[in-house]
DNA sequence: GTGAAAGCGCTAACAT
DNA sequence: ATGTTAGCGCTTTCAC
């Protein structure tokens, strides 16, 4: 169990300074930007440790209590749009500040989320963003005490009063509805999404309002469970479809669930929009991009990667600084899945 | 520049050894899975580890000259369901084993990947993938010797001899032009992935080795430039279908570019496969979803990823291991948007 | 078998 | 403005 492999020799702070002429501290003062150093001191320094190809040990320096310069980012996984473009705004708004980020899928690894938040808030990262966590307490309560930085994406807590970044959910789903009552539909599926997510209960919930507000009963053999995959919208499709009297939509919970709806609708030969609608949630990149194109609801995700960013990037400037919510407005796309009523 | 944070306490190795009333390095020797240790006092420590919600600090054991038990992977971006697919493999085989995977994305950083290579390998990781590295050279050339174990992902060089995983870029490529040949197509466009990667090379010549066999002209107007991107597929079937005599078959060098093919033919009204069939190459997920169905070729993408992991870990428990590579088989699929030549 | 002690490379008081 | 020194939590000789 144990292949001690020679530690890699490396060229340390303490190389830089014999080399430079000046002491220790003076180095790691110059490299950490402090003030009181002389300018032709931290010139020759700066240049000294380029030339001899210094590159800081971030271990070394997390343990002495300095900081990473990295942020830790836990998602369920890479195999999803939604979640790529978020990480991608994440990427990008990072990319304008010192940090770096480490990624940490918690797909298939039940149960392994907790340890894996421990050991980032040990000192692996100095701040930590949550995508979609499906149960954010649980986590949480893994912070040693509750004074690491970290912001929950698309997930809200009850527990802990944590800051987070969300898009209107209720909202969007309820502009789609009544964007498909006035398209002169009035039974329209819905495949709702995993149901202990936030994010698909709020959608469920401007689903039906948007129902009532507009003196539609809501037919409850329309409502599909689902759990915001492919498969689900697949087979929730092929369960409405062989309904009595099938709908002339179907909304379904995000785009993901939406290919699969589109792909059930195609197998029973029926045409879309002709003959029946179909609307998303998110506007992942591919929904632009299957046929027919997918009439959608945007939620701005790369922006909701940024916000993320900026939020904790506050927080790790002012500890002290309040938590807060942000939501963001969600839009809805038209494109070529929706037509009126046949 | 200073937001000097308090350094969260930790339940330390110190904290268990007084706790089970051992010592110091007994727990340590315990926690790495020593042999000379009593059985009833191994217990003991990790019982009480666990009751008191221990967990190791990394940085410290790589400090030590331990192991981090991590292993980095280095990516361009992760907008691309491409490079998605591999690093599932990636998760998926880890998840197998003791390690967690630490992910760095280089898009955009140009010049940044030789700093993250050497900060990784400076100790934050045990080992390192590099997947697509747009020049392998630089990087290698970072890493502190040549002894810091790594595996290339579809790129091979040839400065280093480094252990690498492809797929057989040119045999695939042979086959789908081989293919479009045996439906009649005489006339088959051909749109090159970014030409700095070898298996952009490696398939172009295996488009050519195909026509050449089966003696029909290479023509050189059929023949686009392209980057793997949707946008030079959509601007390269622009290109090809306003020529005078439009190819009546497109192969495109990767399924993204595909997609951009696609799109550029449905906006021409062309009608596919019946007017015109497009190949893809990689079969990644949204293959199947296109409208039609992509004809592509496949790669094991996912695969590749197990297999990446593999040749590392065996670098990782036997460092004197000789570099190899493994190159997969591709194979052809064949879906809805191609056909015989009208 | 187990304990004591010396670092790993760095930051952060504390001096000067 | 710069040097000195004490750790951070851990692994690893070296003793016992």
């Amino acid at each position: 169990m144990q292949t001690s492999r020679k530690k890699i020799s490396q060229i340390t702070i303490l190389d830089v300074a014999r080399e430079s002429g000046v002491s220790y501290s003076t180095v790691s003062r110059v490299l950490n930007g402090f003030d009181f150093v002389k300018g032709s001191t931290r010139e020759k320094v700066l240049k000294t440790a380029e030339r001899m190809g210094y590159v800081a040990n971030i271990q070394a320096r997390s343990l002495a209590g300095g900081k990473t310069q990295i942020i830790g980012l836990l998602v369920p996984g890479l195999d999803n749009g939604y979640i790529t473009e978020i990480v991608s705004g994440i990427d990008q708004e990072l990319a304008h500040s010192d940090y770096d980020m480490m990624l940490y899928t918690t797909h298939r690894y039940q149960g392994k989320e907790s340890l894996y938040v421990k050991t980032i808030a040990n000192g692996l990262a100095d701040g930590l963003i949550l995508l979609v966590p499906h149960n954010a307490q649980n986590y949480l309560q893994a912070l040693p005490r509750q004074d690491f930085p970290y912001v929950l994406v698309d997930q809200i807590d009850n527990m802990y009063n944590s800051t987070t970044v969300d898009a209107t959910n209720w909202q969007g789903a309820y502009d789609a509805t009544a964007y498909l009552i006035k398209l002169g539909h009035q039974r329209i599926g819905f495949i709702m999404g995993a149901p202990q997510l936030n994010s698909a209960r709020e959608r469920f919930d401007g689903y039906r309002a948007a129902l009532q507000h507009h003196r539609i009963a809501y037919d409850e053999s329309l409502v599909i469970e689902g759990d915001y995959m492919t498969k689900s919208g697949y087979s929730g499709a092929k369960r409405l479809l062989s309904l009595e009297q099938p709908p002339t939509a179907i909304f379904a919970s995000n785009d993901l669930t939406a290919f699969g709806v589109l792909d059930a609708i195609h197998e029973t030969g029926l045409r879309i929009p002709e003959d029946i609608s179909v609307v998303g949630f998110d506007d992942i990149p591919l929904a632009s991009l299957a046929y027919p194109k997918l009439t959608t609801v945007r939620q701005p995700l790369v922006q909701i990667g940024q916000v993320a960013v900026r939020l904790l990037l506050e927080k790790l400037e002012n500890p002290e600084r309040e938590a807060r919510r942000v939501t963001l407005a969600t839009e809805l796309i038209v494109r070529d899945s929706s037509a009126p009523r046949g």
